[in-house]
DNA sequence: ACATTTTTGTGCGATACCGCACAAATACCC
DNA sequence: GGGTATTTGTGCGGTATCGCACAAAAATGT
């Protein structure tokens, strides 16, 4: 059967109000992700709404021949946030980037149709887009000036804020294609990152050693958006 | 006094219902638009939103001592669109950069009121809204993927749409810090988009000589944002 | 008319990153 | 266990862009 509000992880489901709970436990659906899984494609209706309870997701934009990424969503979240702003597609797409966990998901019709019932419920996804918008354009701002080390830096923390562990399963191609570098150019910074003690890295296997160092070598690029989620928010379980 | 609903220039006003613009009309004040007017501060409560009558808007994030443009508004628009989300401040900061216009203002608690009353209302603003998100998207991936040229012809773009004439006032130094590129940069790359005859260029002013070559410089990295707004909200008056 | 400030033109050496290419290492499959 | 596919390590030449610096040109002020 379906879980208690409490035993979700996905960290908005279980803020809701029980009333709001209520409104929406009936047409929530336990979900098992893998890898490449597709939320939502672009300039097509989005047919759910996943709340994750654990990995990762990307949202994408095609842009001459090749996909960048502009956002980065986990349990912390939900994809489709647009759905909100009245438009059932995006010029955008979203995957599953890391799996291994569980998503509640939920007609993209009916959610529409609770928010547009409850302001509570609605005021309290309006929150996380905006943070989602925040982060986005921290995203804009860091691909215009910050350089290759820095930008991976920021996002292995941004994927390790929203997995369980300190290990990401990622090659380095994958993550070349999310920041537009070249893969040779992510392969010599996880070298250097490693050699700072940051973290070590195999063959599709990134691990976590040191977050503060990390957090040393983003800089300024990381941080902004998670202050604002956890102003509006809250802190995350 | 204030003008009929059908004499303002700003898209998103002169599209409301007449029930919604009888709500806000009393409301709005019209004020001169002059250089550098900050409508809103980062991380500090906005006491208003401008629907622009012309001139652009420039939302930026203050980063590691630069400022990075991530968003920018017309009269197709409003300022401060956070407020929608439930939020009275955000990281980032907008200001006046093109001048000579008006916009009509509200107070951003009393706009918020009546949002929250006037689901149709707020149904208008929330399109805008996502909108700007595609656009801040596309600026990331531009910013991550494309070379100055690109950039610079894209910018120019985004700016002739949201400008009466063809003449726009603009410094390289001020474009090089938008673009956040070196101000050296933004000056050779206007003399290639004038040498292609795309534009022509003096002293704090360019003028838009043939948008067709422009769009042809931008190639992918421009038009998405542009065709979502027409998709929902309707061409621009 | 002259001094001052702002804006633009231009050049030079450094460097971060690219595209490409290929070998080595690791996982996978039959 | 041997062949195949995937992933990673590494190098080389090319180029877009940088940081800096300085002079020319254009506006501005008195």
């Amino acid at each position: 059967m379906l879980p208690d509000q409490s035993f979700t992880r996905n960290a908005i489901l279980s803020s809701l109000l029980p009333a709001d709970w209520t409104l929406l436990q009936p047409h929530l659906q336990r979900i098992e992700l893998s890898r490449g899984f597709e939320f939502f494609a672009a300039d097509t209706p989005v047919e759910h709404v996943y709340f994750l309870e654990g990995g990762v997701a990307s949202i994408v934009c095609e842009c001459g021949g090749e996909e960048v990424e502009v956002g980065l969503v986990g349990r912390e979240g939900f994809t489709a946030s647009f759905m909100l702003m009245g438009t059932d597609r995006s010029p955008d797409k979203s995957f599953v980037q890391i799996d291994d966990s569980t998503a509640l998901r939920i007609g993209a019709d009916r959610l529409a149709e609770m928010v547009a019932e409850s302001a509570s419920l609605r005021a309290r996804l309006l929150l996380f887009n905006h943070v989602l918008s925040v982060q986005c354009a921290r995203t804009a701002a860091a691909n215009a000036s910050a350089e290759i080390p820095q930008r991976l830096a920021r996002w292995l923390l941004m994927c390790h804020d929203r997995v369980g562990g300190d290990v990401l399963n990622l090659t380095h191609e994958f993550m070349s294609m999310m920041l537009a570098v070249r893969r040779a150019g992510v392969t010599v910074t996880l070298h250097l990152l490693e050699g700072v003690g940051a973290i070590s890295a195999r063959r599709g296997e990134v691990t976590i050693r040191n977050r503060g160092k990390l957090e040393d070598m983003a800089g300024e690029i990381y941080g902004v958006p998670e202050a604002e989620y956890r102003r509006l928010l809250g802190p995350l379980a």
